[in-house]
Order: structure tokens, then sequence, then C-alpha cells
DNA sequence: CATTAAGCGAGACGGTACGTCTAGTCTTATG
DNA sequence: CATAAGACTAGACGTACCGTCTCGCTTAATG
């Protein structure tokens, strides 16, 4: 299909005020105080160009997640099983309860438990990669023979970051260091 | 101060009528789909003697829970350590998954993302109990001697219900009976 | 519409396209779905090119409505005044309820009182010189000695034409040759 | 049905202050600025309350019109035929071109020509009464003898109303009393 | 046994946000 | 340089619920 329209197309300045207005909304009043109504008014914005962007407010908080969650993907470590282990927990549970993206996370998986398409769609795009990131450490233990070679990637991933999402989301306990560290000491036999 | 007027007081027609159309709301429609107008309508009630007796949705759903998950807390069971965990795991897992309280508890773990208050009353109210449950089988088998006596039962727990948590809250995966099993194996092997 | 690039001034093509599509949509729709943007798509010209040349949908109805009256503007005929007459108001009576312009001319008179500023225009421009029209055969009596040479050929219009406009802008009702014979005979006879 | 329900009902206060906004916006910025939410706004009213009550805005401004109207019903007079007419045409005249009901007469004739259904219910509610008024003075001078007993009254006020539409509506020229009075002396055969 | 005040169903009210529509402006590549 | 395409800000549309309020009915202990 030609296009003989206007190429300069979508405004990149538009798109950038709407994330950021819904991320300080989302810190200012909370999940329900983040209305279109609300975002466009404070990112100078027309409705309209929100609704032709976006199919819903949460779809511009998983963008906005999405965009900063990048930062925060940091690399797997290169020491022992448990150096790796300990480390990669722990920026864990600061993402979770510390970062910008992991307030946005929780609002997230919060309207998740009442919106199944957007749970199928947080686990797909979102969850997925961070899964991948949590099995760095194991995957990379296994290959130096640190654990056995037929170990469930995938059960120690739940057994380890299981607890920490736990406390996030049900408990609100807070996650210190000694915490994830315990985790790992008990993963890797006491 | 003197009451002369109608000591009959409150109708627990109305209140049942309230909490089973706020329940068949969220079955059907979701969380969302939950509105005091739509309750009202569907319990026959009219509006005003919702606000006078339930501050908030939630509120209508949190009393509807408490309702139900009084018949769900399964007594501690009297085995080994092993037996009791396994069941206990288990019998949680089919609560927060297959469950009527169940669905009600996901919803309002959700929403309680969004509101600190109520995140708090959830946990002050009914997590803790929750959390009671929880800690029966390993009390005992402390007790038993089956466990040392130094464990760190809150801990423990954690460990234990913190996978099945995330499971069913964060990455929908189904919670069989192997995966509680295997949770208690690790847990007892280490 | 199928048009690309032109060094050679205004698109002709674009002009009628424009005109006919508001044509079209105030027969099919009504004044109110006249919009811009209906215009723009169904005559498959660009919203732009539409206020390059036209500052509002009336001056494109106002153009449409000029380049149609042309083919109404019936000479005067040249018996004698009765004939004159009856045969004049007939036509202007058709123009009015029957013809394409005329209901080009009900839409515009219709908004025209929302609009004092196309009002002006629309006297200014086009009811002036319907009005001339109007006067002919009455000048024409004068000149011949059939009418008294003071009469306020004005007045007499206004008598003569009242009618017909109240009728089809404000009651309704149809105008047959009857009604405009008489309206003639009673002219002719005081 | 019985109505167990709030019988105080609607509120005469709203009624009255969205009437009021409606005819003040109309004088003050035009039809075009008469919108729902503006009257809402200037009333102090919700919207809701508006379209609880009122189908559109021109339903709004019918009301108006009939609640005004009725103060302007000239009833008739009890001269000759002469007098009467004179009389009864400058009021109309003053109705017309001066009153506020006749303001918002203007707009919703102009309305009328792009909505058949509001000129339906415009003449059937609203210009058949005003034709009754015009019809007295000539029944009247029927019966007294002043004028023929086969008169077609209909006709008639068509030749002594339609002028003076048709200056209102068409040409916008002022309609003084000289006017009205001679298109009676021209009714009466000079 | 009549009084009387609380609970009730009904529903109007002032609001807020929704998602849609059209207006009128601006920008770009094409021919 | 006029054009088609189309993104942009602005603001009204009509709808859905919110939480508050007032009304007249029903009810049962009090006086």
């Amino acid at each position: 299909m030609r296009h003989t329209g206007n190429r300069h197309g979508r405004s990149e300045a538009a798109r950038q005020a709407v994330l950021e207005a819904a991320d300080d909304l989302l810190t200012e009043r909370g999940f329900a105080g983040v209305t279109i109504e609300g975002i466009a008014t404070r990112a100078g914005v027309a409705k309209q160009t929100i609704y032709r962007w976006w199919p819903s407010k949460v779809d511009i908080l998983l963008e906005a997640f999405a965009d900063d969650m990048e930062e925060h993907l940091f690399p797997p470590d290169h020491g022992n099983v448990g150096d790796d282990l300990r480390a990669h927990l722990h920026r864990l549970a600061l993402f979770l309860t510390e970062s910008d993206p992991g307030e946005v996370f929780r609002a997230l998986a919060g309207q998740a438990q009442h919106d199944p398409v957007l749970a199928a769609r947080l686990r797909a795009d979102y969850l997925s990669r961070l899964r991948e990131h949590d099995r760095v450490p194991l995957q990379g233990a296994v290959e130096r023979g640190e654990l056995p070679a037929d170990l469930d990637i995938d059960l120690a991933v739940d057994q380890l970051v299981g607890p920490i999402y736990y406390r996030v989301l049900v408990t609100g306990d807070p996650v210190p260091r000694e915490f994830t560290d315990h985790l790992v000491a008990r993963f890797l036999h006491d």
C-alpha cells in the first residue's frame, strides 16, 4: 500500500508526555487517579491523540513499564552460583519494591487480577522476559557443573522468586537482603 | 439516646441479597462489573441501603469473602510433618485457584495493589488468619521434634506458600499436587 | 479522487467534487450531516484543500447554490400583468419547494436564523437577485400602464411572495398553482 | 404501576435554571452557542439531569418558548375589523422581532429547516395555536358581517401574516407599523 | 393500641470520566 | 506549489456510576 500522507507521522513528543503523565499520576494519585482525561490534561495532549495510539490506560502503563524495564534488566553476573543468585534476587527485590517501573508493575499485576486479557499480555510480553533473566544464574551454574544437570530450572525459579513476589504482592513485608540471602542459602542445601 | 424506632433493625434479607449479588457480578462480569448500582439493581435493594451499611464495594466483597472463607479454614491434620504439609499446601492451592472465596480473594488482592488501605485491612483481618493456619503444621512438627526447635517458622511459611501465591497471582500457571509436593520435598530435604 | 500535485493552480476537479459531495450529503443526511470531514471523504479530497478555498461549510453550500441558481433565474415573460405574475409566482413556488437549489436555499435560510453573517451575505448576494426578478413583472406592468405609476413595488413584492415563503419556511403547507393564482387575483383586484 | 419512590420527584428549580440558561445562551452566543454542556454549567445542573428530562437542546428551547409564549398570546380586541387586524398584526410583528420568545421562535424556525421532526412538532404544537389567534379577528369580522361569509379565512391569514414572516425570516427588513397597516389596508380593498 | 422513628425501595440530584465525533490547524512527500 | 494523507489540540456529545439527598411505606417496641 502506497503511503502518500504525512510521513512525519506520530509525534514522539506527545508519546513521551503521555507516558510521563501516566507515570506521575500513578505515583501521585494511585491507579484510580490515572484517568485518560487526567493524562491528557497533564500531558497537554488531546484525548483523541491518546485514543489514537492506546486502547486503554493499562496499555499506556504497559508501554511506560516496557520503556523503563529495559534499564533494570540487569545483566547476569559471572561469579559462582551463590554470589550470582544472591545478587540477582537482591536486585529483583529492589526492582519490585523501590524502582519506578516496579511501582508500575505492582499496579499492573493488581489490575491483571481483574482483567484476564491484561494478565495474558503481561505474562507473554513482560514476565517471560523477567523470568528469562531469573533463569540465567541457574543456567550458568548448571553449565559450570555447580548444580546438577537434571535440575528443573523453572521449578527452581518458582522456589527462589516466589517468596519475593509473595511478600511484595501479598503480605507487604519488606524484602531485605537477609531474606533473599536466606532463600539462596536454603536453596543451595543450607 | 432513647431508641423508640423500628427495633427489628437491619434487614438480614437485604444483607444476604447484596452479598450474593456482589459475588455473582464478580463471577459473571469481573471486578469492574461489580458496581454499587449493579448490585442494588440485581439485589432489588436501594442504593441507600448499601451505602448505609458498607462504605464501598470492596467492603462488600470483603464481607462476602469473610463469610465464605470460614468454611475453607481447614483444620490441621495430625499425621507426620510431610503428610501435614503436603495436605495443607494442596488445599491452599485448591482454595486459591478453584474455590469461590479464592476468586474473591484474587480480586481483592489485585485491588489491594491500588489501595493501601484495603491492603492493610486485608492483611490485618484475613491474611493473618490464613497465615496462622499455614503455621500450624510447622508448629506441630517442631513440637513433635520433627523439625529443629530454632526453625524460623515465618520464614519457612514464606518459602512454602510464596511459590504458590506467585503462580496464582503472577504467572498464572496451574498449581498441581506435584508442584506442592515438590515444594514440601525440597523443604524437608534441605 | 486521484489527484496528486499540480503546477497549474487550483484543481477544478476538486472544486466540483466538493460541491457535489456537499449537495449529496445535504440531500441524503440533512444539514447536520454535511460535515467538512464527510465532504472530504466522499469527495476524495483532503480537508486542507477544502479549508484552503472555503471558510466554512455554509460557504460551500452557498457556492453550490450560486452555481445552480443561475439556471433557475427564469427570464420574465412578456404577456399581460396577470399572466406574468401567475407564471412568475408559480415558478418561484416550484423553485423553492421542488428544485435542488431550492432545497439548498431552505437549508441556508434556516442556518441564517442562527448566523447573522450568513444572513447578511445571503441577502446581499442572492436574495437581492431573486427580488430583482420578482420586481420585473410589476415593473413591466407599470411601464405598460397596467398598474399605477406610483405603485410601491417593493411593498407589492412583499405582499405577493411573502405568503409563498411563509408556507415554505413556516407552515410547511404545499404551494399549489391555485394558491399563487389566488394571490395574484387578490393583488390585481384590490 | 405503583410509585413508591421519591414523590417530590422532579426539581422545579433545576427545570427553571435549565430553561433560563438555555435562553441566556441563545441570546448571548446564538444557537450554536447553546450546548448541553454549557447549559449544565451555567444552570449549575448535572448533564444527566438535562438528559433525564429533555431529549435534545431543541426540546429545551421548545419548552422555554412554550412557557414564554403564553404571555404573548394576546387576546383578541373587540373593535371593528380594521382596528382588530391592525392591532393584531402589529403585535405579531413585535412578538417576532422584539420579544424574547420571538428570538427563540426564529432560532427554532431556522432549525426546523434542517430537522423535519422538529418542523412537525413546531407546527402541531405551537404554530397551530399562533394561527388560531391569527384567525380570531377575521372570524369575528365575518360573524359581525364586516367580511363576506364565504371568506377563506386560512387563505386570508396567509396573505396577512405571510409578508410579516417573510420580512422576519428572509429579508431581515424591519416590520414597522406602517407596513402592517398597509397590509391591512390592501386586504380591506384599499 | 396508637405513636413514632429506624430501615427500606425508589429515584432525582450534582458530579466525574468515559469513549466518540467533528472542527480547524499543521506538516510532509508527491508530481 | 496545490494536492492527498493524516496527526495534532480542542471541546461537545450522550452514557455510566458515583455518593448524597429526600420521599412515603412498613414495621415493632414504647407509652
